[in-house]
DNA sequence: GCAGCTTACAGTCATTGTGACCAGAACCCA
DNA sequence: TGGGTTCTGGTCACAATGACTGTAAGCTGC
């Protein structure tokens, strides 16, 4: 039987793509003020207590989205901190989640005084360890780009490989050849093509693909997918077939 | 302020190189028998509650050890499982590690009427969620061992190619060409010749190799190498330069 | 002490994946 | 109608890798 056990609460990270002041797409996070001690008024990530009778997932997704209103398409575990000084007063365990969220649902957020977006690579200082926290987030999303599928968890259900590129682009940070990536998406399998094409750009209407749902965004081996169901998603519709 | 909280546990999954009847490394992992319900007499884990003033890792290795007299290689966070119906009665949280223990250190290792070692892949029915557990485990080693360093966590201080070559033919079940895999890890840089060989084997005897000890054998990104000390390894004595 | 066996190690060849680059296609706009 | 830009298909060179061949170096049996 255990002792007096250490508080355990659920925390996100969740990361959205956003343009910078420089009209680029770049990586940005959603935190909140803390509004009681400890760490009052630092920014923090959205989280909460888990309650007795609440899965974990269910936790990450309920008090994020509470707190910033969103609602992710992708939502997977990301590491349970428990250092011992991480939290002044009393032991915290934390188990943190890390969601992605689509543009579109980033633009509906609630933001205003307790919450804001902040680029994900130039944080102010936060509250506990939650620096450290954003920043192997950070890591784990870009080690991941590479050989998953969860840039599409930033796109909606529609979209050209320039908007998918744009995403690689914005997480690696760095530009990709246009027509070499190209290649290594349509070879891979993941992406099947509309038939339909985006009009209205000022140049040659690029065609729209979907990504083959049978497969999941990201291999968990025998854990299977993460069961909390993703957010709906706003369809697009092409031009002309 | 949290309610009543979940209880936290810390367990963790071992794996160690051992023959099988055929007299082939293969993996296994040792386990406990529960002394107490619920789940009496099934096996599980090694594992306990966490103590208030103890850090996560520590907790995995002090109660591996003292279950089974292990001391570890590598030692890694694994996952966090808390699914409501996981325990019966009460609601508990497990982090859970997984580890990688020497062959020689293995067959050191205490085993008795309640602690007995196990062929990774064919587990009988185990207490709580922990053949999902395990099998998870196996997952992670089987896909990390292809792009990380860990295969010489299973290995002495010195070692043939031959030797490591071996840990990874049991860790993936395939076996693999020699002159290709030596060309491999030679081109990794992971690996330098001792300048010393192997004598008393029947055959050309083989150049021992160590491993390049600046580089870390997982990396973790931000989080920097894990903390917990690794086991001291014995040295073994090469023949001639 | 030598033939023969087994493993260690070195090297070749073909295939594949990928980055760099080129060129035509398709649209909008002036 | 022509210029500009992006989309899209293609080539070329190079690196990584699997399959395979051949030689080196020890031991053992006769």
């Amino acid at each position: 039987m255990p002792g007096a056990g250490a508080a355990l609460a659920v925390s996100t990270v969740i990361f959205a793509l956003r343009p910078d002041e420089d009209g680029r797409a770049t990586l940005w996070t959603p935190l909140v003020r803390r509004i009681r001690e400890p760490q009052q008024d630092l920014w923090a990530l959205p989280g909460g207590w888990l309650p007795l009778d609440e899965e974990l997932v269910s936790a990450a997704a309920r008090t994020l989205g509470e707190t910033t209103g969103l609602a992710p398409t992708y939502l997977e575990q990301l590491y349970t901190f428990g250092e011992l000084g991480r939290s002044p007063g009393r032991r915290v365990v934390s188990v943190v989640y890390w969601a992605l969220v689509q543009s579109a649902e980033a633009e509906r957020a609630a933001v205003g005084e307790n919450v804001r977006w902040f680029a994900a690579d130039a944080l102010p200082a936060l509250a506990f360890d939650h620096n450290r926290i954003v920043d192997y987030a950070l890591w784990r999303l870009r080690t991941k780009v590479e050989y998953s599928r969860i840039a599409h968890a930033f796109l909606g259900d529609t979209f050209t490989l320039a908007e998918l590129r744009e995403v690689h682009e914005a997480v690696l940070q760095r530009s990709l050849d246009p027509a070499n990536f190209r290649r290594t998406i349509e070879s891979s399998g993941n992406v099947v093509a509309t038939g339909e094409v985006l009009s209205g750009s000022p140049h040659r209407p690029p065609r729209l693909y979907r990504y083959d749902s049978s497969i999941d965004l990201a291999d968990r081996g025998p854990l299977g997918p993460e069961s909390v169901a993703a957010a709906s998603v706003p369809t697009r519709t092409g031009a002309r077939p």
